[in-house]
DNA sequence: AAGTGGTCTAGACCACCTT
DNA sequence: AGGTGGTCTAGACCACTTC
């Protein structure tokens, strides 16, 4: 009889997550919830799978962080101002420590991971470098110790092999300053960004929880004659990063 | 005795994902997947619950949308451009269309929802215009028939109350041709980008399928002169849009 | 009304972390 | 070893979409 109306009334799990998100927003970051899933279920008078659907939704939101056999964890950071075009200036690079260090204010920073090897095949992502072979460039780098980015870059084996580019540490001021020392100084560069869920290596290697997306971040490096002579591609933790850019209208 | 080692067989959900996965591969955006959840829990000889984790593993990744009451359904998707230097060049303003139009190339465009208010407590985000009242306009951008974007701006009352900015349609050009004509005109920009997972209200708004994220972009309008005169709060489907910028060594 | 996804239970058993 | 999260079942019943 009386017309079949949308439910209104929030599901048990909603109602549970929603205590879950008060409980954890009384604590600081990293510290463990008094409660476990099981005492939440009986507090609601749920089963233990409504309790997890719950958990699952408030990680989800970034606001805690379930670990398996470990407890539940609140969760708030402070994420890093990645300046996309104060840190590309060719100050920064010339001299200085390398364009990394323009970003981690005073926070501690690391490399870890480097590889370097020598292909045949680039990646879509690289066709824009020509066919040749190339070198290619992976690390990942951390930020108080946790790890927050990972990064390929790969650059025209014709210029980069044989070079300290080709090497793990590349030098003072990084590739970009190895590489106008080579005669072919970036003039420009080209970022563009998108934002999507990690694949499973990427939450592996960033130690990411569960719902948290990850930055993609594709740089080309242009020459004054208009050469593209690198690109890399940057998967970040969003949570750890705010990209900044300014333009001039 | 022997020393417990790690699991390394997949759980039952992740094969039952892997295949979901080829499944929805072979299909055309929107369509519709020629399986139910039951049907696949009964070919993998697993509960419906695990169909089900199956089925949101994969939706997580963004292969398939999984609709109440309707069905699974393939997702591709070809994001728009939205070209952050280009964009914001004073040309596109001045006598062009407006910067929604630097876009969305050949693609039906529209503008919904559009709120006017006055308000008297700016947000934490448009502290950098000053204390006073402040003019807020709201409005939700489509592509193609498809919400993807929601934004809100703020501006001095003093500068915006009464005149064309505090309409809904601002005029050719928009908002930043009107403060140049009202002799603000926008000299630079700050944009700030972050990727999280959306609030509810968010999620509503934009139609987004469970596990997919959205960029948050906070633009600064600043005059010649340094004063911000407007700051603009973008939220993106990320599965909508690559953001690219142009940056000078 | 029929079909399909979604919530929920109660309980078994497994996997991971801490000590 | 004990505690805590994770997978899984079998089945009941609810909610949304489509016809």
């Amino acid at each position: 009889m009386s017309p079949r109306q949308r439910r209104d009334q929030p599901y048990k799990y909603q109602r549970v997550a929603a205590d879950l998100e008060q409980l954890a927003a009384g604590l600081a970051d990293g510290e463990r919830l008094p409660v476990t899933l099981d005492e939440l279920a009986q507090m609601h008078g749920v089963s233990a799978a409504v309790a997890l659907q719950a958990a699952r939704e408030v990680e989800a939101a970034g606001l805690i962080e379930v670990r398996h056999g470990a407890g539940m964890f609140a969760r708030k950071f402070t994420p890093l101002l990645r300046h996309g075009s104060r840190r590309l200036s060719r100050d920064q690079w010339e001299s200085g420590p390398g364009i990394q260090a323009a970003d981690a204010e005073n926070r501690a920073r690391e490399v870890d991971r480097i590889e370097v090897t020598q292909e045949q095949q680039p990646p879509l992502a690289a066709a824009a470098l020509g066919a040749g072979p190339v070198v290619v460039r992976r690390r990942r780098y951390l930020i108080d110790g946790r790890p927050v980015q990972l990064a390929t870059s790969w650059l025209p084996s014709s210029i980069a092999a044989g070079t300290r580019i080709a090497e793990p540490d590349t030098g003072p001021g990084g590739t970009y300053a190895r590489l106008a020392e080579l005669g072919h100084a970036p003039a420009r560069f080209g970022e563009d960004i998108t934002a999507r869920m990690p694949l499973p290596a990427e939450r592996e290697a960033l130690a990411l929880p569960r719902g948290r997306p990850v930055l993609e971040v594709t740089r080309r490096a242009v020459t004054a004659d208009g050469r593209t002579i690198e690109i890399t591609v940057m998967v970040l933790d969003a949570a750890a990063y705010v990209l900044s850019y300014d333009i001039q209208a």
